[in-house]
DNA sequence: TCGTCAACCTAGCATTTGCTTGGTCAAGAG
DNA sequence: CTCTTGACCAAGCAAATGCTAGGTTGACGA
């Protein structure tokens, strides 16, 4: 399907240089095409991020109810959680970035409404594990779970910012060192 | 000077809605006057956003170095660190977000090449505190200063994102509960 | 009273932007 | 061989954008 090959060229122009500057001449350019053929695959430019932001949403939402579904504890539950973010930083790098980038601003058009019933998901899945977690004894009860869940959140959907694919720092290293540093904040000693 | 209240217009649009997505017109609007007028004071639109960012920067480095000067140990620099770059939230809301967002953009025009110079100047000051960390013990020996740095910095500078200025949530809340999980997440137990 | 000057306006120009309309062309089905 | 269809091109339009050139206004000092 060429759609989904022009959608993945835009996600990354999107990614790299914000969407408002992004011209479809940019992506056309980049596909090979002229700018008037892209409009024989998508209605719009606002649908191709659209198409971008739903997807990465339904897939998110779905790698943390699977992490939920496991049924483990806290402490593992919350492992998980920052795990699978930070993994689908490679498949997902440019969708991150511009969920996090213009998310906040297109949120605020009727047609980007689901961004906030999305946020609101997320933010009940993070908050649900850390009061699990205090609940529990295995994390302090001094942490604010509405405001951990941002610290964290922020911080494992930034690193896409600047982590290079195909680079030498290995996905691997940044899960290791990001869950040590995130695990051993919120954890009890 | 009208120049300053301009320029303050100009970055709360700026870091609201995208550097690229604000035009002269919206700024001139927000502050009850024409777009042409505007130039009466900048010579461009870039030379605002110019502006704004060396403001930035150059406080930003002359807090850090206030925090080192105090000659303290490894782990009360760190905090004094996390803590100047949170505080700093307050008064440089918009400047922090337009630095995130649209510096790594800018900073490949030769004009925005200082942008780089400062990227450099905060990751050693930062690094060189985590690496004195470790080799007092006061830090975890497995953390990778780099990594760690750049975890810590995304987050205490992703923070303005949310953060409303006046609202309820208060900013010693976040700092308290940001220093926490942070320092506790590099030391060693 | 006159001259100066910062601040702003009026009007518009050149370029860029998202998008449209009508057409071409090659591959595959019947 | 014809017909359909998906992918693309050619050409351009209306609106928006950054910026400019020349003029107006009112406060202030000499």
């Amino acid at each position: 399907m060429r759609q989904s090959e022009l959608l993945a060229i835009a996600a990354d122009l999107f990614a790299d240089r914000g969407y408002v500057a992004t011209t479809v001449r940019d992506i056309a350019d980049e596909a090979g095409i002229l700018s008037g053929s892209l409009y024989h695959h998508f209605d719009s430019k606002e649908s191709m991020i659209d198409e971008i932001l739903s997807t990465f949403i339904d897939q998110t939402l779905s790698s943390y109810e699977g992490v939920i579904a496991e049924g483990k504890g806290p402490k593992e539950t919350f492992e998980g959680l920052v795990c699978t973010s930070l993994e689908s930083m490679v498949e997902s790098r440019s969708a991150i970035l511009i969920y996090q980038n213009e998310g906040r601003f297109l949120a605020a058009q009727p047609r980007f409404s689901y961004l906030t019933a999305a946020h609101r998901k997320f933010e009940k899945i993070w908050t649900d594990v850390l009061k699990k977690g205090v609940k529990s004894g295995e994390f302090r009860d001094s942490i604010d779970p509405k405001l951990v869940y941002r610290l964290v959140r922020d911080t494992v959907w930034t690193a896409p910012r600047w982590y290079r694919p195909g680079g030498s720092l290995k996905p691997e290293k940044i899960i290791e060192q990001y869950m040590a540093v995130l695990v051993e904040g919120v954890s009890s000693h």
